[in-house]
RNA sequence: GCCCUCGUAGCUCAGGGGAUAGAGCACCGGCCUCCGGAGCCGGUGGCGCAGGUUCGAAUCCUGCCGAGGGCGCCA
């Protein structure tokens, strides 16, 4: 019940050992798809070299010893030494009975189970969602799924920023338009011209200046009431976060909100801490620490600042606090920081620190989940035309309007209601994937037309698969959980591709979660309906030239659904029956 | 100046030690007495440059060129 690939590995690695004996310790069988056969063994080749023999003549032992006969119709040393491997067609009738059977499609769950914390979209209070939280949001939340259904334990937390300087002036901007005012202008969603409305005052007031500085010093000593209007801003904002999460369909609650402020108690103490240890020092008046191996421009020692020379703690100091409390609170072994490729350093130097307090020993360990920009057609990060950022909020209903005229045009026949909800899943799930299916270290090019376009990959594209196979089981009127302990005839070459496809998505969700990258999952899903509309092309299903060949494709049909139903999900999309 | 990331087809992207580098768009040509043509099948066209490691390099290393980002009291 794994990729067939997975499976035969194993084998191959045993005849290795029997062949070579210790010289095949550390030697990859390195069993990978072919074009040339179903699979090839290229690790016969180092062995080859490790034995110092000819690689035909080890890839010929090889297979002399390897046990393959309940796997493979056939196995043959091809080239300078590959092995080439055909499945056999009753093992892999076998392994998709498996996995239909199975609770997660064949999906081999995590040998070590370990306590994920996914730190992802933070935004900041009294600031608009944009672009930019896109990614962070939807690539977070599609690790959090796929996480959790390995079998972690997964925390989500949502580091909003509601802490720092900015809050001064936010607050006495409250208090000049009243809380009433306030309450109304962030309730409809518009935090923009709040920000906007508090920062022109301060480049244009020096009083205002002064009472935001006032405002700041009282937040930070706890003034009651400078509290109760901070909680005001904090309140309405998460607010309005929370209606573009569910909007945009991810798993974010306000449980999930840990802001910066969660952390301000802790801060004292995470220098106290590093000062015991003998790591913090002083530099120009603020007490810092040295990681060993970051450089300034003039190549002096890097500091991370701890506490700033007036005394204040900066985010350097609440991101250690936050380590601390992942690490010592919530026992989490895996950090997981789903943020943007600027933070790079910052991220490195806090890992840095932390390890060197020894607040992140083996087998605990963080990893920047780092992104790359949105960019419009002009290469440049997406803006509107009038050079301003575009509200996520915006953005999203124009997806959602623009399916909708789509889907209007291509299914006239959809009651209202229907074509709305389906609009909804296609504009969202093409934003989400769009953002998802390309490598997410690069930066990506934002296009309306590519990310809805009913071809090439695209979550259209493979929504409109999964509704054609329910459409089948509507037609055929069968029930579509009375296929799924059939073992299917493989036969048809499209049968086998699709077959083949099906029991790969082990494996694409593995190889996504190795490198944290969505996008080999989405290049799997692709392939696999490429695989399946090429199949339903050339074999007919409903109309099959016998009983028993139609049950095995409505089988094949019922499992190649639901993979590309669970592979939307672990990606946090929608696959409607009908579109 | 130092550090990080990225340069693959005209465009947007996969492939990140394995045989002949794959898709989509665009362009050219096929397929509707057919389960949803929002589809399928075929063709044209490419690894920034130069070295190195390796049996084997688009992939790893070094240098150069080009693009973006970071480099002490904002977060």
């Amino acid at each position: 019940m794994a990729d067939p690939i997975i499976y035969v590995s194993a084998r191959i690695a045993d005849a290795f050992v029997k062949v070579a004996g210790a010289l095949a310790d550390g030697v990859d069988p390195a069993v990978r798809q072919s074009d040339h056969a179903d699979a090839q063994v290229n690790g016969s080749l180092a062995l080859a070299k490790a034995m110092g023999e000819p690689p035909r003549d080890v890839a010929t032992k090889i297979l002399e010893v390897a046990e393959l006969a309940d796997v493979c119709s056939n196995a043959e040393v091809a080239g300078p030494g590959f092995i080439n491997l055909t499945f056999a067609n009753e093992f892999l009738a076998r392994e998709l009975v498996a996995s239909s059977t199975s609770a997660k499609l064949g999906v081999r769950s995590a040998t070590i189970l370990r306590r994920v914390v996914v730190d992802y979209s933070a935004p900041n209070v009294a600031k608009e969602m944009h672009v930019g939280h896109l990614r962070s949001t939807v690539i977070g939340d599609a690790l959090v799924r796929m996480l959790m259904y390995v079998g972690h334990t997964v925390i989500r937390e949502n580091h909003v920023g509601d802490w720092g300087t900015p809050f001064g002036m936010l607050i006495e901007h409250l208090v000049d338009s009243g809380e009433v005012s306030t309450a109304e202008e962030l309730s409809v969603g518009d935090l923009d011209s709040f920000y906007r409305g508090a920062r022109k005052k301060f480049d244009e007031s020096e009083d205002f200046q002064n009472r935001a500085r006032a405002r700041v010093v009282a937040l930070q000593s706890g003034d009651v009431e400078t509290l109760r209007l901070w909680k005001l801003l904090v309140a309405e904002s998460t607010r309005y976060f929370q209606t573009i999460y569910r909007t945009l369909g991810v798993l974010l609650q306000d449980a999930d909100v840990m802001g910066e402020s969660s952390y301000n108690s802790l801060l004292p103490q995470v220098a106290k801490r590093l000062n015991e240890q003998g790591l913090l020092t002083t530099s120009d008046g603020a007490d810092v620490v040295f990681p060993s191996g970051f450089t300034n421009r003039e190549n002096q020692p890097l500091p991370l600042i701890i506490r700033k020379s007036d005394g204040g703690y900066n985010y350097a100091t609440s991101d250690l606090a936050c380590v601390i409390d992942r690490v010592e609170r919530l026992d989490a072994s895996l950090l997981l920081y789903v943020v943007g490729a600027p933070q790079a350093q910052h991220l490195q130097m806090v890992a840095a620190v932390a390890k060197q307090a020894g607040w992140l020993q083996p087998p605990h360990s963080m990893v920047h989940v780092s992104f790359g920009n949105v960019l419009g057609a002009d290469r440049k990060m997406l803006k509107t035309r009038s050079g301003d950022t575009i509200k996520l909020d915006a953005l999203l209903t124009e997806a959602v309007e623009r399916a909708a005229s789509a889907v209007a045009e291509k299914n006239p026949d959809l009651s209202a209601d229907a074509r709305s909800e389906i609009a909804r899943i296609i504009g969202i799930g093409a934003v989400k994937y769009a953002d998802l299916s390309t490598d997410r270290i690069k930066d990506y090019t934002f296009d309306w037309d590519r990310m809805l376009s009913f071809d090439g990959n695209t979550s259209p594209y493979l929504q409109y698969a999964h509704a054609r196979i329910c459409s089948i089981f509507r037609r055929a009127n069968v029930d579509r959980a009375s296929v799924r302990k059939i073992t299917p005839t493989i036969e048809h070459p499209a049968e086998r591709e699709l077959a083949m496809r099906v029991l790969q998505f082990d494996s694409a969700l593995w190889d996504t979660l190795d490198k944290y990258s969505p996008h080999r999952l989405c290049t799997y899903l692709y392939d696999l309906t490429t695989s399946f509309s090429s199949f339903y092309e050339q074999c007919s299903v409903l109309k099959a030239d016998s009983d028993d060949q139609r049950r095995s494709r409505l089988m094949l049909c019922d499992l190649t659904a639901r993979v590309i139903h669970a592979g939307l999900d672990l990606l946090g999309i929608d696959a409607p029956e009908q579109m």
